[in-house]
RNA sequence: GGGCCGUUAGCUCAAUUGGCAGAGCAACUGACUCUUAAUCAGUAGGUUAGUGGUUCGAUUCCACUACGGCUCACCA
């Protein structure tokens, strides 16, 4: 397991104790940071620079140019890096032979007079340094980076030294899910924290993560999506209100899958689904131009165009544009089904109109949606928790927003009245009778926050994964989770 | 879970028909006071993912296992 080089490296760490050396010390005070250093000392030329007089950064050694009596070297910190020339001359035999024994990786403080090679680079004349940290181990060579996909997620760390553009992926992410929180904050959302732990899993239909509380005694579940408790705060009286965080779902992995995955969901009473299609419009076009992208971008070989408004159609509109199929096909169960079975879908006897037309739609209509498009009214079967449309109650209020062949979000008109709730978890713990373990569970609790009374709302769920994959033209979901899950090592 | 592909030095990659397992960087020794992929000379580093099989001989062919990637199924 131990290399050669590992072994070489806590060989020079013994040695350094023995000598009186700190390798870890717990501080080191310097006047600047590598980033200060590049701001405020670029522009000057070398007199102005002389007057400076000493400074002093730290950071890691990530590259080492040795010319026997001097050494240029590169110290990388927060992104930035500074040259630093260590010289005999100034440093004395003792210290300069430290100096050319640190290994890269290593953390050292410096302190000395800027000046400026004859590149002009600007560089730091060493006069002193200190380790600051020992590094056992070789860090990724400099110039082809890191490549094995396998060690690039199991050990983030040096695919985040090695690679920038990976720094670059996460740094975007952070800055989306900040826009994300300026754009409902500034409408007045609220940002709140439900719980992860759940005694019933609701809110979404997939299979639950099983856990189990000791002093409780009690079986727990690890959220599927926090919407039941959002609910239960527009029931509260808190009109808008959103969380991002994380939801889990015990089911395969994928390019477009990780068990455990973040989520916006929104929350706005007296407003319906058909309001909320212009907001998330208008929210990604904040992300895209938060980021400083414009609203066309680019995802592999197409170009995305957020501009508003985009296109909206029915679900059944979506499988008549893109198959051969008939509406009257969509009508009748029988024939919906035989024409699923042309198409290799596999049904279950359970499986009702609405399930098999989502089914088709899913197979024949959801790859071809690249360009930004809204789905809407989708049946009444697959949507548990929305609001029925009035002059059709088979369909519901509802949008699925397609992008590059991928759902991202998805939001609905809440279904408000207590009765008619009860109604369809009702059906659902049929079908989970039947056989189907995602069919939701019934939740008398939130039930009876509803015969409370809640108003008119409308709800939506952004997968934040997808959206940062979306902007980052990343094609697969582990790119943009720091650590992605991954089976044990054998 | 199924199918296909992959796993060689710390990192990135070679290895002809089945015939001595190699290079660059990193490391070690030495030279070198403006380099920046520093340069030059030399040295060391391998259970070729693991187990088994075929063969005089296996990185190479076969089987199984582990891990990863793509894909299908399931899902968001």
């Amino acid at each position: 397991m131990e290399n050669e080089q590992v072994i070489q490296r806590c060989e020079k760490l013994e040695q350094l104790k023995n000598q009186g050396v700190d390798p870890y010390p717990a501080r080191y005070k310097r006047t600047h940071s590598v980033a200060d250093l590049a701001a405020k000392f670029n522009g000057l030329d070398e007199e102005k620079l002389r007057i400076q007089g000493t400074i002093s950064c730290a950071g890691r050694l990530i590259t080492v140019r040795g010319h026997g009596k001097s050494s240029f070297a590169h110290i990388y910190s927060n992104n930035h890096k500074i040259q630093i020339y260590a010289r005999l001359e100034k440093l004395g035999a003792e210290k300069y032979e430290f100096f050319k024994g640190l290994d890269l990786g290593d953390f050292i403080g410096v302190s000395g007079a800027l000046f400026r090679t004859r590149t002009d680079e600007l560089t730091i004349d060493v006069g002193d340094f200190a380790l600051l940290s020992k590094s056992l181990r070789p860090l990724p060579e400099k110039w082809h980076g890191l490549k094995d996909t396998e060690t690039r997620y199991r050990q983030r760390y040096l695919d985040l030294l090695a690679n920038p553009e990976v720094r670059r992926i996460f740094q975007t992410r952070s800055r989306i899910v900040q826009s994300i929180r300026e754009f409902l904050n500034d409408d007045g959302f609220l940002e709140v924290e439900t719980p992860m732990m759940q005694p019933i899993p609701g809110g979404a239909t997939a299979r639950p993560f099983m856990t189990h509380h000791n002093a409780l005694d009690m079986e727990l579940y690890l959220r599927i999506a926090p919407e039941l408790y959002l609910k239960r705060l527009i029931v509260g009286g808190f009109e808008r209100v959103y969380e991002i965080n994380r939801n889990f779902r015990n089911e395969g992995l994928s390019r477009e899958h990780n068990p455990e995955f973040t989520m916006l969901e929104f929350y706005q009473a007296y407003a319906d689904f058909q309001q909320l299609m212009p907001i998330t419009e208008r929210m990604l076009a904040y992300i895209a131009e938060s980021l400083g992208m414009g609203l066309k971008i680019p995802f592999g070989t197409h170009t995305i165009d957020l501009t508003p408004p985009w296109q909206r159609l029915t679900i059944t509109d979506a499988i008549l544009n893109f198959s051969p199929i008939k509406k009257e096909d969509l009508e009748d169960l029988g024939r919906a089904r035989s024409i699923a079975e042309g198409l290799g879908i596999p049904l279950t006897a359970a499986d009702g109109l609405g399930k098999v037309v989502t089914k088709i739609f899913e197979q024949v209509a959801e790859a071809q949606l690249i360009q930004p498009t809204f789905i809407t009214h989708f049946p009444t079967e697959v949507s548990p928790l929305s609001k029925a449309v009035a002059e059709n109650p088979s369909l519901v209020e509802r949008f699925e927003l397609f992008i590059c062949g991928r759902e991202l979000a998805n939001g609905f008109s809440e279904l408000n009245d207590p009765q008619e709730q009860r109604r369809r978890f009702e059906a659902q713990v049929a079908e989970r009778a039947a056989g189907d373990e995602e069919a939701q569970m019934m939740d008398e609790d939130f039930i009876q926050a509803l015969e409370y009374g809640m108003p008119p709302t409308a709800g939506e769920g952004i997968g934040i994964d997808r959206l940062v994959m979306l902007f980052t033209d990343s094609h697969s979901i582990r790119e943009v989770i720091l650590f992605p899950q991954m089976r044990k090592q054998g």
